[in-house]
DNA sequence: CTGAAAGCGCTTACAG
DNA sequence: CTGAAAGCGCTTACAG
């Protein structure tokens, strides 16, 4: 067992700065209104103890946790990373700190990451999607904490929501097809909830363009890298051959190049592909990849000043905010 | 402005539960001493106010905070996510929560976010790598908070370490390389003080073979895929040819495989290639990657194994813990 | 500009 | 098995 050390606190600072523990309390959260030469006393006598406020205390006494919680599927593979990253960063700058929930897909789990940031008091709890489960929104509600959910745009939120539309994605998607004059799209579509959401916007546009109703192979999440092989040998059995492949994910995309240079075919000639997500890899793989631009971190510092606002006192005049998308063309379609 | 909500406390609890606030806390933190019709009693009171314990202010009274600051350089593109992503998980069931810090790459920015999360009073205080600025280990230290610094082996940890030998990675690399008769390895290494550390036992090793000294090639991280392209072209450039491509990461050696696809060179008969890392995708690719495996889930396991030894008072018998590695031979090399 | 005092919502010896 | 009371380390009206 480690031994326990001694951690100075308010009292020790205020004993040898000579002065009150309010006024210590005063100088770290309202300096300005100490005098400077008690000011100087007190830096002094920080710098002597090594003082580290315990905000935690201060918390409680202030009725701020100064807490946020970010809770996400996973991490390992996460298309929120970008998300997590602004939000975390831009947190700190406001003296606030995250709290991590890994939720997995569970409603269930969810719940409990959900109970686990109300016993912290977080002032704001970010979730990586919409809310459905009618039980835990009226949790979320009665929480007192303000709820973002983001990556989507739902009719009804929470309380905020900041994301972009899936199904103008989706139709977006259609109509680049459409114009580059594509003729048997194949849709390799990862089932979760929001991949759904953009297949059935895609099909409902091509149909008004009055076109055949695409081919289509549905894949279990996670999705693998690994999943492209399956999705290439499946695509290459079609009759007719498909002419272009829109996939759910850019890691999809990326694999089904691999497996194109693997059969000798070649990316956008024989067979275009089309991604989603805009990774990193997207721009830069050989031949660079089409995708939608989703400007993660964008979602993560728009949901951060939602929490400066509230926190500013003004009342948010958006309950939805849209941070749009953008289809990149690249050389794969 | 949100409307304040009013949450129930203890209090609240006790009362219409008609008992004291004392046997509340105790029928949430040691059930088993409470009288099962008082708890009976309890239960029903809680469900008809929908408490939730403030465990901030429990964790003040009984001074444990029940927070782990897990502190990452970032996390958008990181090989510690698989790390991260086990701690967290692990930890819920623990009852503590992690606090996420990303650090950037600065000895400053990571002094903020130790002050952070020692003013949380976190228990535990989780870093990515050895801590070499003194300044900080002493901060860290006098901490009180349990540190373990991950991902290696230092001689001299603040507390605990959880990781794996860098050097003797790059040992094994180079004996790998020799035993399958390559004769003209090129070193691609990201400017990370580790990849630094593997090259240079690399270097050793292949040496202590009577070879002559390797070609190599450093980059500034952070290293993206994209960097493959110049390396590609460095390398072809090379007198002679190289027979090897050693990368610090399976991205760039990814990278190169594309590449390689792209100059119609084949790998591994024109040119074989190494990762490290063992990422999903090092056994999906085509050809699959050659690398070294770190079970980044592992590291994670063991640092809460550390953490839970201590919470039940069991002195830790080692102070640096080798989680070892894997060289794992594919098809690029 | 500063201090004394009450209070944030819990936990935990102590006593019974 | 349970309650009354003190205390965890801060903040913040209130009064001066």
């Amino acid at each position: 067992m480690k031994p326990k050390v001694y951690l100075p606190k308010l009292e020790d600072v205020a004993a040898r700065a000579r002065v009150s523990a309010a006024t210590v309390s005063r100088f770290h959260n309202n300096p300005s209104i100490v005098a400077d030469s008690t000011a100087e006393r007190i830096r002094k006598a920080i710098l002597e103890t090594g003082y580290v406020p315990d905000l935690i205390a201060g918390g409680l006494a202030s009725r701020r946790s100064r807490l946020v919680a970010i809770l996400v599927p996973e991490i390992a593979h996460s298309i929120f990373n970008d998300t997590i990253e602004a939000l975390a960063s831009e947190l700190v700058r406001d003296g606030l700190i995250a709290i991590l929930g890994l939720t997995g897909k569970s409603d269930q789990d969810m719940g409990k990451h959900i109970d686990a940031a109300i016993a912290r008091r977080a002032e704001a709890i970010i979730l990586s999607g919409p809310v459905t489960n009618s039980g835990l929104r009226s949790k979320l509600q009665k929480s007192g904490a303000t709820v973002i959910e983001t990556w989507d745009l739902p009719a009804n939120p929470i309380d905020i929501a900041v994301g972009f539309s899936h199904v103008a994605v989706g139709a977006d998607i259609a109509r680049f097809v459409v114009n580059r004059g594509y003729r048997r799209p194949f849709l390799v579509v990862g089932a979760s909830p929001r991949s759904l959401v953009r297949r059935d916007s895609f099909i409902a546009e091509w149909k008004r363009n009055s076109r055949a109703r695409p081919t289509q192979l549905t894949i279990e999440p996670p999705v693998l890298y690994s999943h492209a092989r399956a999705c290439w040998r499946h695509a290459m059995e079609l009759k007719p051959r498909p002419d272009i492949v829109v996939c759910s994910s850019d890691l999809l995309a990326h694999g089904m190049i691999v497996e194109a240079y693997a059969a000798g075919a070649k990316v956008p000639q024989d067979i275009a592909i089309v991604g989603f997500g805009n990774m990193a890899i997207a721009g830069e793989m050989r031949p660079t990849i089409t995708s939608v631009d989703l400007d993660g971190a964008r979602i993560g510092r728009e949901a951060v000043a939602v929490l400066r606002k509230r926190a500013a006192g003004q009342k948010s005049d958006r309950r939805v905010i849209d941070v749009g998308f953008r289809l990149v063309a690249r050389e794969s379609a």
